[in-house]
RNA sequence: GCGCCAGUAGCCCAGCUGGAUAGAGCAACAGGCUACGAACCUGUAGGUCGGAGGUUCGAAUCCUUCCUGGCGCACCA
């Protein structure tokens, strides 16, 4: 990143003192190869092409008047159909410890941008557990809020509770027979369109153990009864799990507050003043299909009620009118064709297209040792994100999550996250954290002075250098994780980086020679390293443990 | 039928806003604890990036088409 900007402003000065101007596709990045340089840009190619030039000879130009451009530069190769590969002097990598050190746990973060950012996830209707699903959901979810916090923008983390639609009265009704079965009311089979965990069960008794009368209730009543008790205690369960999964900061929102604040109507009347609807077969529509959608979509139905999509819209528009500037949800990938409607929505809300994102999550397929385990709320198999939890512990689960691209599918074998092995590195990374702090309590005991004002310039192992690299390569990993909504760049990284701490410890002593400075730049570089892999871990919502 | 996602080493996956000889890990094989934590490290081997066309100086990456797998295509939520 420092590395990244610093060239970069330096072929500026050059380029435009050679007549040209920097061109936008411009690539900084490490070599294929480390041993081509540090840094390999491809600035000589483009201006080539734009110039009408021959690309070798532009690169020879550039890499003479680079040379003698800045004492950081140590060598300019140029290599191949006209990349230049960069090495910065050792001193310029050591200055990047002192930089971790000022930064600390802001080392990654970047300056405020000003921008509100909501992030609305899980948001699973409360008629049962959460299973491993959703424990997916969340743990991109937050880990995306966090990781946009420290791109510089403000984020709000969101909990939609779909209150107000038909599941959750079949889970009053499915409260409500159960209740009636456990009183002999009622021997009658339970109905299929029912939900069949036993958790509902464990709710009918529980409340009639509150309140042993509720079956002598008229239906209506005692159904409504069932389903305000089962909404409540069930999803104070989910929002204990999401607080058990690490979750930050999220905040509940009732889709029964938008019918009752009228909200839903002025969304639909907002649409229809734009132009954007009509009526047909007793139905008011929303001609989705000018802004990208396959067919028109339904808002009101021929007997009067709102269909989901109307309050959905509702929802979004209260959302901009809250001040978010992006929008972003998590879905489950089953919802993907939803995602048309929803951009025409926005588009007619006057928004625009990149106001709002969506990330899909793909399903997760739960293993024990390779061999599937059914998940199905209605039909009432599924272990819960609590019993997987409890099993693997929530760094491991989250890491697993979070070190896949969220749109792939992911088996997750819950005999796999509970080994120590590299297939599931969270223990690769966080053992790397736990063996600095390990070798620093070892130094603790010899009352070393670590003075901030040591040389570093013995810091010139090869072992070493790469580490400082990668240093300085985090700050620029946060942003593209954060431009991409793409927390497994995070998950990668820190395993490189685990790894280069591994090798290194592996092949030089720390503590073990009588060079005093040396010892005590050494010790700095892993303190760096150590507070880069907190920071990174942190972002993961995983935890960076001192011993294991 | 239409749409979205995926297909990269024996396995699990990165890389995809075009750049150099396609990368980790696991498994296999050969090594390394009298050093600060071996939950670790070193080395070897392993590939027509699903197939075929195209775009250009250059394609795993972009376009077209086909094959395979997953998921969607409601006046459900």
């Amino acid at each position: 990143m420092r590395a990244g900007n610093h060239l970069t402003l330096i072929l500026q000065n050059i380029i435009s003192a050679m007549g040209y101007s920097l061109p936008a596709k411009l690539t900084v990045e490490p070599p294929k190869d480390k041993s081509f340089g540090d840094l390999a840009v491809n600035c000589a190619m483009l201006l080539a092409k734009e110039a009408g030039l021959p690309p070798r000879a532009l690169a020879e130009d550039i890499a003479t008047r680079l040379r003698a451009a800045s004492p950081d530069i140590a060598n300019v190769a140029v290599a191949g159909p006209g990349f230049l590969n960069i090495t910065f002097s050792p001193t310029f990598w050591q200055e990047n410890i002192a930089i971790v050190e000022k930064a600390g746990s802001c080392f990654g973060t970047a300056a405020a941008t000003g921008k509100k950012v909501q992030v609305e996830f899980v948001s699973a209707n409360p008629t049962g557990p959460l299973h491993i699903g959703h424990g997916r959901g969340a743990a991109v979810g937050d880990s995306l809020c966090r990781i946009l916090t420290a791109a510089g923008h403000t984020v709000s983390a969101e909990y939609y509770i779909n209150d107000a639609g038909k599941q959750m009265r079949t889970l009053g009704k499915s409260i409500w027979l159960r209740a009636l079965a456990l009183t002999g009311k009622s021997d009658a089979p339970f109905p299929e369109d029912c939900y069949q965990g036993s958790y509902i069960i464990d709710s009918a008794r529980a409340l009639l153990s509150q309140n042993p009368q509720l079956t002598e209730s008229p239906e209506a009543e005692g159904i409504d009864a069932c389903y305000a008790y089962g909404m409540r205690t069930i999803f104070a369960g989910i929002k204990q799990d999401l607080a058990d999964f690490d979750v930050q900061n999220q905040e509940d929102f009732s889709e029964l507050s938008l019918t009752h604040s009228g909200a839903v109507e002025r969304a639909l009347a907002q649409l229809e003043q734009a132009g954007h609807t009509f009526i047909e077969g007793g139905a008011f529509w929303f001609r989705t299909t000018p802004l990208g959608d396959d067919k028109d979509r339904v808002l009101r139905k021929s007997d009067g009620s709102l269909t989901y999509f109307a309050s959905d819209i509702a929802y979004h528009a209260n959302k901009y009118e809250r001040g978010f500037d992006h929008v972003i949800d998590v879905w489950g990938a089953d919802h993907h064709g939803y995602i048309p409607r929803m951009r025409a929505a926005i588009t007619a809300l006057g928004r625009q297209q990149s106001d709002f994102d969506v990330v899909l999550v793909q399903l997760v397929n739960l293993l024990r040792d390779g061999e599937q385990i059914a998940m199905s709320t209605r039909a009432g198999q599924f272990e819960t994100l609590s019993d997987v939890l409890k099993e693997v512990g929530a760094d491991a689960a989250r890491f697993m999550f979070l070190s896949r691209k969220s749109d792939s599918k992911l088996d997750f074998d819950l005999a796999l996250v509970k080994q120590r092995t590299m297939d599931n590195p969270v223990y690769y990374v966080q053992y790397a954290h736990a063996r600095i702090q390990a070798v620093w309590r070892r130094a603790a005991e010899r009352n070393l002075n670590i003075d901030a004002h040591t040389s570093l310039a013995c810091l010139t192992q090869e072992e070493e250098l790469d580490l400082l690299r990668m240093l300085d390569r985090f700050p620029q990993v946060v942003n593209d994780a954060a431009a991409n909504l793409a927390p497994h760049y995070i998950s990668y990284y820190l395993m490189d980086l685990a790894g280069l701490l591994h090798r290194y410890y592996a092949a030089h002593s720390i503590l073990g020679g009588d060079d005093a400075e040396l010892m005590v730049a050494r010790l700095r570089l892993l303190r760096a390293v150590g507070y880069v892999l907190r920071n990174g871990l942190n972002l993961l919502g995983v935890s960076a443990p001192e011993t294991m």
